[in-house]
DNA sequence: TAGATTTATTAATCTAGGTGAACGTCATTT
DNA sequence: AAATGACGTTCACCTAGATTAATAAATCTA
């Protein structure tokens, strides 16, 4: 649908909205999160250059979104929006090969995240991190990769100083 | 492919076997689960009567799964075989419609897993799992629940009996 | 149905990681 | 350049859940 500019800090999606996006990044870096009971944030997810967002629950059970996304970045994206109702199959996305092969990539990038977060230290955490996102570690603050992975700042400094140490 | 009958027990499927296999349950119960390096079992999902079981990691990157599968009940379950380097889209399920239907259905468990995963204690958690699975609580030995929650039967243990108490 | 094996419960420790606070370093604003 | 405010690090605690072990209950098997 439309291309637009988004800059750093600006919150694209709040949870509730009325309609779904189906957000393609084009260049920067953006994070969907949730936010608990006690106002604590929980990134389910980076999307950098190429990658998509959108919340399949809410699309799938027609329901709104409970995900918060912004940009980490000066970010270009491509924002579709859809009716709350719109459901799957076929009009999702511009044309079912394109659809399938997305939601192949995202369900490896779940499977992986739960294997990971199912007993994984918090070293193997951050590990596995490194490989599913090889190109941001740099590009995002300490504090958004511990909340990635389920862990505290604090933990997550004691790990890169343990590291470095080796 | 085949329809197959399996006994409590049998392993359906080892890590490492050079064919892809989609499993849908007709009858009875399965589980999918990796063993760590120190030999514990993590359960990946629970597969009860109508859904299906398929290493969606494995089929996108065209390598052998790393999943063991089986039957936790007596089942009765239909088998489809692919070749390791056979890829989505489109020859995977019998067609788009049903694919993009079982993957949408898919994400949605996983998302739902991974918000559960970061961040929910323990008794949340089982709580949660009493939603994505509501019949199959008296099915499963609580050993297994324990080990797709990712904490130990003991704790479970404890959780359970606290609820009670309340 | 007895004996063997697996599973669930309970309790006593132990520990990875959480919490909270203090402090230093940047970067932004005025 | 001083002030403000994010972010990262370190440290002293604390707690949820792991580990170990012992016992009881349920399930399997011959």
């Amino acid at each position: 649908m439309g291309i637009k500019n988004v800059t750093k800090g600006e919150i694209v999606q709040l949870p509730n909205e009325q309609k779904h996006k189906i957000i393609r990044v084009i260049t920067g870096l953006l994070k969907m999160y949730i936010v608990d009971d006690k106002g604590k944030e929980h990134i389910y997810m980076f999307a950098p250059e190429g990658w998509t967002l959108s919340d399949f629950v809410a699309i799938t059970e027609s329901k709104a979104s409970i995900f918060f996304i912004d940009a980490i970045e000066n970010s270009q994206i491509e924002i579709t929006t859809k009716d709350l109702n719109e459901k799957l199959p076929s009009t999702l996305y511009e044309n079912t090969t394109q659809t399938i092969d997305l939601m192949g990539r995202r369900i490896a990038t779940l499977q992986n995240r739960v294997v990971m977060l199912l007993g994984f230290s918090a070293l193997n955490r951050y590990k596995q991190f490194l490989l599913t996102y090889p190109d941001i570690v740099n590009r995002v603050p300490q504090k958004m990769i511990a909340s990635y992975l389920g862990i505290t700042p604090q933990a997550l400094s004691k790990i890169r100083g343990q590291k470095e140490t080796k």
